[in-house]
DNA sequence: TTGTGTATATTCACTAGTCGGTATACTTAG
DNA sequence: CTAAGTATACCGACTAGTGAATATACACAA
């Protein structure tokens, strides 16, 4: 039985990172995997039982590093509350930019398994955007807004909304826009007084 | 050279639309597509000069259907433009819990060839968003709101992240939590009398 | 009315290559 | 000697796309 922790199986999922994220799940081989990871097909069926293993272990290991880093654009954002929620649609817009960026993995990945519900890739992906929502709602909780865990699912909805519509449109204005509307929703939520201050 | 109203074109892309929506243009061969049309593969290359083509056609073919779909929802909401705007939502929310749902079939698409940016099927999906973002803002252009097309702009990105949200969680509360969102949003840009009365 | 030419439309059989997955054997470390 | 890990070589099924033949329908001439 293959170790969790081995470096090989490490170098499989970094692999696998590389090439499903850049080409999705469907459009890429195992063997391209194999020989991305410098191995060959055998050794990495000895690490993962099926390629459905091997596009969750993808999943789940881009949770943390994807939670980290909405979670660094927040925190730098300046300014209140909105100002915070705000900064990290204008980083998300600046990352949309790069010529490698093409969208979430967990929402592509789930909609390439659209008719599999119950694929363990798609809970990857549950587990991941309810632990970001989560961690959100947790953030607002600190600062005098009326239920902070629905505003927090609003602007998941946004976010989301923007990775989808940018992998149609390819305009980083759409993730502008929806930086000003989750900043309307922050602040019809926050008290009289702290949206006058 | 082929009919461009030919009714077995038309087979071919009704056939091709039941299959690629129920389980994604990467997960359906063009021998399966013929079968469901019941013909040969070699028609439908006479007909289409590629599979690409073929899923083009698809999603040209959904537009029309689509667009008219959501205007049926908005023009039976009762109530001001706010609640109007929040029945699309509630009507999407019914529709998610069909058995049969399986998001939107652009944004699936586009996931599915987020590699490649300039496939004619994203470009079809690209006409498709603009087309409804733009009838949505005429729509609420006429209501004394200001802005009405950056508003416009804001529901589409809160559709849109129903759409692709609902391919992992499979819940549609929320769907109904974007809808207040919208309502809110609606409601930040009405002038105060609209709002009060 | 019959025969011929032509464009449209369709079929069968096939190619060359890729897919996920595996049988078997080898190497190396304890 | 044993067990973990890796390699070579292969499997049957499926992939998008094509070559060559054929069926169908209609126009027009004898």
């Amino acid at each position: 039985m293959p170790e969790a922790q081995s470096p090989t199986r490490k170098r499989i999922v970094d692999a696998a990172t590389r090439l499903f994220y850049a080409e999705g799940i469907g459009r890429v081989s195992v063997d391209a995997v194999a020989e991305e990871a410098g191995l060959t097909k055998r050794t990495l069926y000895y690490h993962f039982k099926s390629k459905d293993d091997l596009i969750a272990a993808y999943l789940d290991g881009r949770d943390q590093p994807n939670l980290k880093r909405m979670a660094g654009w927040f925190e730098a954002g300046q300014g209140g509350v909105d100002k915070k929620v705000e900064a990290i649609f204008t980083d998300l817009a600046r990352a949309t930019r790069h010529p490698k960026w093409k969208g979430c993995g967990f929402l592509r990945t789930a909609a390439e398994l659209a008719s599999m519900p119950g694929h363990p890739a798609v809970k990857a992906g549950a587990r991941h955007k309810s632990n970001f929502e989560t961690w959100l709602g947790t953030e607002l909780s600190g600062h005098d807004i009326e239920e902070p865990r629905a505003l927090a699912r609003e602007i998941v909805l946004l976010i989301d909304g923007c990775f989808s519509i940018m992998l149609i449109h390819r305009n980083p204005d759409y993730v502008e826009a929806a930086g000003r509307a989750a900043a309307t929703l922050v602040r019809a939520r926050m008290s009289v007084s702290q949206v006058q201050g």
